[in-house]
DNA sequence: ACCTGAACACCGTTCAAGT
DNA sequence: ACCTGAACACCGTTCAAGT
């Protein structure tokens, strides 16, 4: 759909996202009518289908927020020093910012993604990147001999990410306060993994 | 509901589960009707309705049957005299019993089970019996001097939980061939975490 | 108790009609 | 292009009626 007027159809849009987002955290995707969509945004069915191919579609709007989310969040690994430093504060960054809305939401949207296969590429490329990230930054801590340089960067790099999506499951049933207690722990783990000398191979 | 015939009530709960469980897997939980479960069960939606509550309460059935299978699969934890080779073990056994069947219907069942508080408590409760399992594990792989005698074994649990969910994770977005390949590093980097000497709070 | 299927209130989506 | 709201095909659930 071509817009005529550019700035009114980015705006639409994000209302009609931020209206689904609350909506889907508060009844759940599929329990959420689009009269709700309606009556939170304040507009018409048709408008919103004027926006969006389908409730389905508006997902993908979500999703690529996460994305924006992301990479902001990483960002800094691209330019550290001292890379066991800069994840930690990144782990407590996400303990601070992830609220339980957002665990809810993104649940939502994992399952919902899985049967979308357009969607489910977008999600799948948005790891990957992350993935990426993280491993450029293992390879350049481990050229300045902060980390184990017998490790695999890619390898090393899936563990990482791995661990923070284990982080993430288990704030969905736990809660997020249940895992910060987790956090020092899980940070000495990690610099004895990525540090210590061994079959790295 | 009390049943005179408990032998057909399980049998036809088991069939609903099973014709639901292929539904949700196939069209997903919200795009699934119940004319859908009524035709793969062969029953009337009456019939349906004398044994579950709701489509919802199907669920509940699903997770019960999750229990079972991630007890079955920890039991060995329990009376091994090395808990290294155990768990790897433990690992192997999941990349060969898990399908893409199951990874899917359980993104369906977690977002599912987030806006039904009793249900959600279930999953809990499974999660903290799962944590608990592998930290006596632990504790007597430390009594016998298998693993760093220094690491908090309530936190050592919650991390070796927390690398299988994420690996669940990850299997999910990427599928199952790709987490074997990532198998060997995270053995390793398990065994460098857990036998290292080091700060272990 | 167990089972049927028509009936009820409601859903996502479309589309003629307006500006 | 942008927006409305009635209309359409369909949904989860109930319930009178049967055995």
């Amino acid at each position: 759909m071509r817009s005529r007027n550019a700035e009114l159809n980015k705006s639409r849009r994000a209302a009609i996202i931020a209206a689904a987002s609350a909506s889907f955290v508060q009844r759940g995707f599929h329990s959420t009518s689009m009269k709700d969509i309606c009556a939170v945004a304040a507009m018409s069915p048709g408008t919103i289908y004027h926006y969006f191919r389908s409730k389905a579609d508006i997902i993908a709007g979500i999703v690529d927020d996460e994305r924006q989310w992301r990479n902001d969040l990483l960002a800094p690994l691209a330019h550290t020093d001292d890379f066991l430093t800069s994840f930690s504060a990144i782990l407590d960054e996400i303990v601070v910012r992830v609220s339980d809305s957002d665990l809810a939401l993104q649940a939502e949207v994992i399952a919902e993604v899985l049967r979308q296969p357009d969607l489910q590429e977008r999600v799948r490329a948005n790891d990957l990147e992350t993935w990426e990230t993280v491993a450029m930054a293992i390879r350049s801590a481990q050229a300045s001999r902060q980390l184990n340089p017998d490790l695999n960067p890619d390898h090393a790099a899936r563990l990482v990410v791995n661990m923070v999506d284990g982080l993430m499951s288990q704030a969905t049933f736990h809660g997020l306060d249940q895992i910060s207690d987790q956090l020092p722990s899980m940070k000495s783990a990690l610099a004895r993994m990525l540090t210590g000398q061994g079959e790295g191979k």
